[in-house]
DNA sequence: TATGAATGAGGGTTCATTCAT
DNA sequence: CATGAATGAACCCTCATTCAT
C-alpha cells in the first residue's frame, strides 16, 4: 500500500496511460496494461478516473493544453511572419519529437468520437494561429496575396502530415528548415511586379 | 449452404472487412462484424484468411497495389514536372475521396506493426515517383535547384496529412488546386538573377 | 467442444440456472457458476442470453407459465369451493416441494424489477382463481358472505407465507391438509356443545 | 475528524445500513454506500463492526429483539384468545408498515445463511407466543380443536406472506381486520345443522 | 477514534478461433 | 466449401478490506 499524494498518483497514471495509449492505441490498450505502467494497482486507477473513456479524453486535453500554451509562448510577439511560420513548424516538430506518444495518439485513435471536440477545438485554434500570421503576412506586403484561411488550413493539415509521418517512419526525420522553406518560397512574394493572381 | 466460387467469397470478405475495418479501426472490428458484412459465415472467413491479422494486412496490400498502379497510370509519361506534380496530388485526393474507408484505416490503425512492412514499401515507391518528377524538373530548370529527397519527402507526408484531415474533418476539404500551387510556388524557378538567398 | 442441439443446451443452462440463482440468489450468483452448474462455457452462456438479466427473467416466465397451467389442470372444473380451495393449496405446497429452487429464488430475490411485471402478472391471474371460487362458494351459499377479493388476496399471501417458510425452514414442513381446514373453518368453537373434534 | 462517542456512530451506522440493505438487499449494498448514508468514513465502518456480515447480522439481531419486546408489551395479559390473534396480527402489520426497511431485508436477502440463527430463534419464539394464545382458547373452550402448534406455525407462516406482499406489491395493502377474522371464523358458512362432513 | 487511498480478486461480458457437422 | 455452436482468455469495472496517517 504505497501512500501517494493524489497528486502524484494521478500524474504516475497519466504517464502511463500516454506510454500505453501511444504504443497500443485506445482498444488496443487495457486499463491493465496502464496500471501495471503507472506501478498502481487497477483498482488505483477508478480513484482518480470515472473510467478508460475518461482517463483518455483527460489526457488528451491536458497534452493539447500544454501544446497550445507553449505554442502561444514560443509565437510571442513575432513581427516577422517568415520567421513566424517558421518559429512555429520547428517549434511543432521538436515538441513532437519530445511528446512523440501524444502524436502517436492522435495520429491513431479510434474512437474518433472520444475527445474529438477539445481535438477539433485544438486544431481551430491552431488554424487561427497561422491565418493570422498570414493575413498580417500579406497587409504587410511581405507575403504574395493569397486565400488565407485555405493556405492556413494547408499549412495545419500538411504539419500533421509531416509529423505523423516522423513518428511512423524511422527515416523520416525531418529538417524543419527545409520544410519551413518550401512553404516560405511559395508564400513569400517574389517581386512586387508579379501582377498575375497565382490560380 | 450458399455456394461460391472462392473468388466470389474472397472479394465479399475484403470489401465487407474493408467496410467494417474503416468504421471501426481494427481492434474495434470483430470478426462477427465482417463475417456478418459479407454475408457470410464467421468459420467461412477462415477458410480464406488465416485469421483476424491475415485478413487486415491482405487488405491493405491489395488495396495499396491498386492504388499505386493508378497512379503510375494517371501519371504515364507527363513530361511538365508542375503538371506531373498537380496530377499527382489531383489524383491522390480525389482517390483519397472514392476509398474513404482505405484511407480512414490507414490513418487509424493501432497496430502500426501490421502491415507496416507493405505500407512502408508503399511510402517509399510513391516517394520514388516524386523524387523522379522533381528531378527531371531540376534537371530541365523548370525547378528551383532543391535537396530532391527532402522535397519529395515533405510533399508525399504534407499530402498524408491533407487526405487524413480531409477525412477526419469535414469543414476541412481541400482544393487541390490550392495545395498544389502552395508547393509549386515554391518550387518553380523564378528568375534566374534572384540574388537573395531564402535562407 | 461438446456439440449439442441448441434446445439442449439451452435447457441445460436454465437448470443449471435455477440451481444457482436459488442458492444465492440474482446476485449472489456469478455466471461462471452458473457455467460451471450447467457444464457450459461462460461464452456459451451468451449464446443463448443476451445477459444475466435475460437468463433470470426467462427462467422466471417459464416456470411461472408451466406453473400456471399445472394449476389450471388440477382445478379442471371442480365444483365443491371447499375441494377447489383444498386442492388449490395442496396443489402449490407439493409444487413447491417439488420446484424448491423456484420459489426460492421467488421468495429471494433483489432486483425486484427484474421479472417484477412477470410476477405481479402471475400473482393477479391466480387471486382471480382463488376469488372465482370463492364467489361462488359465497353465491351457493356454501360459504359465509365475506369480502370475496379481500380473502382471495389474504388466501394467496398467506400460501407464500407457508412455501416461502417451508423452503427457509426445515422444520416447518405444512400438512396443507391442516392448512386448508384452518382456512375454511378458522379458530374458533362455533357451537359449545360441539364436541366431537373435525377431522 | 467528527468525534463522536463511539455509542453514537454505531447507531448512525446502524441506520445507515438498515436504509442501504433495504434498498439493495445484502449483496447490493455497498460499504461505501452505507458508509455515505451513515455519514462516516469507509474505514470508520470497520472499527465497529468486522465486516460486512457482522454488521448485517448485528443488525438482524438488535431489530428482531426489538421486535420481540414491542410483541411482549402489546400482549401484555390479553385473556380473550380472539383478541390476543387479533392484536398479534394488526401489531405485526402495523410493525412491519412502520418498519418496512427491516421486514424488505429479511424478505429479500439472499445469503439466508446469514443471520439465519437469529431469525430462526426469532421465529420459534414467535411461534411459542401464538401457540400459548391457542393453547389457552383450546383449553377454555373458546377455540375449537386443533393441533396447537400445526396451527400456530400456519399463523406465523401466513403472517409472515401477508407483510411480504404488502411490502412487495403496491396494491396489497391489508386490513389486518379481515385477516384475523379469516383465521378466527374460516370461510366456510356456519349452520348448526351443517350435516355434511367437512372432509 | 477516524480517514480514505490503495489493493486485487472476482464480477459481467466480448471475441478470435476451432471443429463437428 | 460452408456453417455456427462452443471455448476460454482477456476485457472493463466494482468492492470488501487494509493500513499509513
Amino acid at each position: 500500500m504505497n501512500k501517494r499524494s493524489g497528486k502524484e498518483s494521478k500524474k504516475k497514471i497519466l504517464s502511463g496511460a500516454t506510454k500505453v495509449f501511444s504504443e497500443h492505441g485506445y482498444k488496443g490498450a487495457s486499463m491493465r496494461m496502464i496500471a501495471r505502467s503507472a506501478d498502481i494497482s487497477i483498482g488505483g486507477l477508478y480513484l482518480y478516473f470515472k473510467n478508460k473513456e475518461d482517463l483518455y479524453t483527460t489526457l488528451i486535453r491536458i497534452r493539447l493544453n500544454d501544446l497550445a500554451g507553449e505554442t502561444r509562448e514560443a509565437l510571442g510577439d513575432m513581427d516577422d511572419p517568415a520567421e513566424a511560420i517558421r518559429t512555429f513548424i520547428t517549434m511543432r516538430v521538436n515538441y513532437a519529437k519530445k511528446h512523440r506518444e501524444l502524436f502517436l495518439i492522435l495520429g491513431k485513435e479510434q474512437p474518433f468520437t472520444f475527445g474529438l471536440k477539445a481535438r477539433k477545438q485544438f486544431f481551430r485554434e491552431q488554424r487561427r494561429v497561422i491565418e493570422e500570421i498570414v493575413r498580417k503576412g500579406v497587409a504587410s506586403g511581405k507575403m504574395r496575396n493569397c486565400k488565407v484561411e485555405e493556405v492556413a488550413k494547408i499549412i495545419i493539415c500538411a504539419l500533421r502530415g509531416f509529423i505523423l509521418s516522423m513518428l511512423v517512419e524511422t527515416d523520416a526525420l525531418f529538417s524543419p528548415g527545409e520544410c519551413s522553406t518550401l512553404f516560405l518560397e511559395g508564400l513569400l512574394a517574389k517581386e512586387p511586379e508579379s501582377p498575375f493572381p497565382k490560380r
